[in-house]
DNA sequence: GTCTATATTTCGATAGAC
DNA sequence: GTCTATCGAAATATAGAC
């Protein structure tokens, strides 16, 4: 062994998610991910193969971490109750980790759309949705919970609700609104 | 007049635009829009300050363009119906221009959120979301219908519908069960 | 596998003549 | 107001020694 393993891919995005939250998206460079895992910027690619690739590690990861959360909610009994509180997990999670959030959604350069991995995150709101809106209807109400909780917190992230009023409450109107609404 | 204007901020803008739709947020350069309207770069200079500021005036325009849209469905007769056009209208607003309508809601480096122009744009989803749910849910409602429009075309841009069935027919379902859960 | 050194490229922005 | 010329800055990525 002339040269030990002073760093691994683990160790890599896991520096990458947190300069990404505290520097942004611009901020996460290969120098900068180098300086926190402790070894010089030509070395990371030893391990990622470039600076997108990383990104998109990085990606996965947050789904991952955001499926977890999502995962130990869901039980079964009470599908009204349940969808609320992934609703509240959802933008919890989007509060807690802005910018890693925003990446799962971003337009990607790639052709390529957000990896099998969201498909697994989700899937503890299609057994929600299962429940309280019927299997017929799984997915179409599965489609609309997400697309309104992203969406909702997405402008909620980009400034865009200036008007006043109270925002955590017109996030409870909307799960409230939703559940009547998927309710078979 | 020693030298007539070549151009203006106006054909600046829509230059920016064409640009933004054919070659994606990092191919709008200062060049790019300087052999589009037909000058040298550092002549772009004198109309805007830098290409932040450019991004904000195409995004501004953007909206306008948006607004222009929405403004004209409603008409006050029937808040069921003009929910659902006004819904259609925004995703097929989002579909002809991606990249533009990507710009809206996009999270900023700039500390500011979207304008003020983004306000007026969105005012006639209040009118109908005042007829349908009453003016004292008229806000709530109308956040939680933008929220889903925004995150459902905001998926549906980043390749995230990946589970299959029809995602038009999942758009309509949407309008549906959105529509009866606002209506008081 | 990590290092030093450097190539490459690209782009934003400015200076100053006309 | 537009031009030519150029600066300045940054960051990705590679080459080759150890």
């Amino acid at each position: 062994m002339p040269t030990p393993d002073r760093t691994s891919v683990d160790a890599i995005v896991r520096a990458g998610q947190d300069i990404l939250e505290s520097a942004g998206i611009a901020g996460l460079t290969m120098q900068a991910v180098a300086d926190r895992v402790g070894v010089r910027a030509p070395s990371l690619y030893k391990r990622v193969r470039n600076r997108d690739d990383l990104v998109r590690l990085i990606t996965e990861a947050t789904i991952r971490d955001l499926g977890e959360r999502l995962a130990v909610i869901v039980a079964g009994s009470d599908p009204r109750r349940e969808l609320a509180e992934l609703a509240r997990a959802f933008r919890a999670f989007a509060h807690a980790r802005p910018r890693g959030y925003q990446l799962i959604f971003a337009p990607r350069s790639d052709l390529a759309g957000p990896s099998i991995v969201l498909t697994h995150a989700v899937e503890p709101v299609l057994r929600v949705t299962a429940n309280l809106a019927g299997e017929d209807h799984a997915l179409d109400a599965a489609r609309t919970l997400t697309a309104w909780a992203n969406g909702f917190v997405s402008m909620e992230l980009a400034g865009a609700f200036k008007l006043g009023g109270d925002v955590d409450q017109a996030y409870e109107y909307g799960i409230a609104r939703l559940a009547d609404a998927l309710a078979r």
